[in-house]
DNA sequence: CCTTTTTGGAGAATGATTCTCCAACTCCAC
DNA sequence: GTGGAGTTGGAGAATCATTCTCCAAAAAGG
């Protein structure tokens, strides 16, 4: 397919733009990724590619995941989830009623956000989901990072 | 106050309820969550109840937080914290324009959603925040999920 | 090809979360 | 308010995801 071969060389050309090496195992890892529509995890990914290259190390999926989230070649789907986030579901108390969520990208504070015509928000194409709960994810810099350097 | 001691009950009796005993601890912390504006971690909820109870470890906070879960009590902000997902950001594949996500709260599956009324979307009262990014996340369970039990 | 720089692999290290085991505590019926 | 059954808490080990260290191999750029 010339349309893979193209994707490849935009690729290898993204990489070397940014100053970035081409390897066999990088290529291999983006390309499962780009071709995958499961937002897999770094494990996923791990035993997908093994199949081509069996020597492949976890830690290598992982590097090389950081290196291509540092050149905006990879986003990552949740940018909370490095520790368990709670509140409290009781009424009066936090998450009594659906609110959404203001996440600071930076030093990862979450504020809630009330807006009653986000909570009329309906899914149209919900392919087959049931879906229970409609939840926005306001993503940017809060007050406090604004000053301060883009990445902490 | 008379609301707090309110609040107090109807927690206790929230637990009783759903066969729950109420310890000092478990109210400790459930007073820690629900007074908190921060959405905190287990570790941050730990550091505040160690207080009131220093003795306090961090194995109960999380036992307590997985109770409260199951009860309906508390609920955690991020249904996909348990492992980094990712996708591709580059033109013509995954990320490369805006899109948002249905997420399967049982078998943690991620499909994408396109929904240019969704893109439009815009927060009013963002307290400060500079949005980068507004995304939608609609959770329930996918067609695989619904003919099974509800927990997985 | 040859040198410089970046990368990959193996396994140890780290951080978050869960489990195990036993003593202490809550619940409920008297 | 007491007693016993069942639930919970604490300490530390265990587990899982992720990162780091160190050296050999591979890519970049003449």
């Amino acid at each position: 397919m010339k349309k893979q071969r193209n994707d490849v060389e935009t690729f290898a050309q993204y990489c070397r733009t940014h100053g970035l090496s081409v390897t066999h195992q990088r290529l291999a890892i983006f390309e499962a990724l780009a071709s995958s529509r499961e937002h897999p995890s770094a494990e996923q990914l791990h035993k997908a590619v093994q199949r081509r290259i069996p020597t492949l190390s976890l830690a290598t999926v992982y590097k090389n995941l950081e290196a291509l989230k540092a050149i905006g070649a990879v986003v990552d789907v949740n940018p909370l989830h490095e520790q368990a986030r709670y509140e409290s579901a009781l009424p009066g108390t936090g998450a009594g009623h659906p609110h959404h969520h203001l996440v600071c990208t930076s030093c990862k504070k979450v504020r809630d956000l009330h807006d009653s015509e986000l909570d009329r928000l309906r899914v149209r194409d919900a392919q087959g989901f049931d879906v229970r709960a409609v939840r926005v994810q306001a993503e940017g810099l809060c007050p406090d990072c604004q000053g301060r350097r883009p990445r902490a």
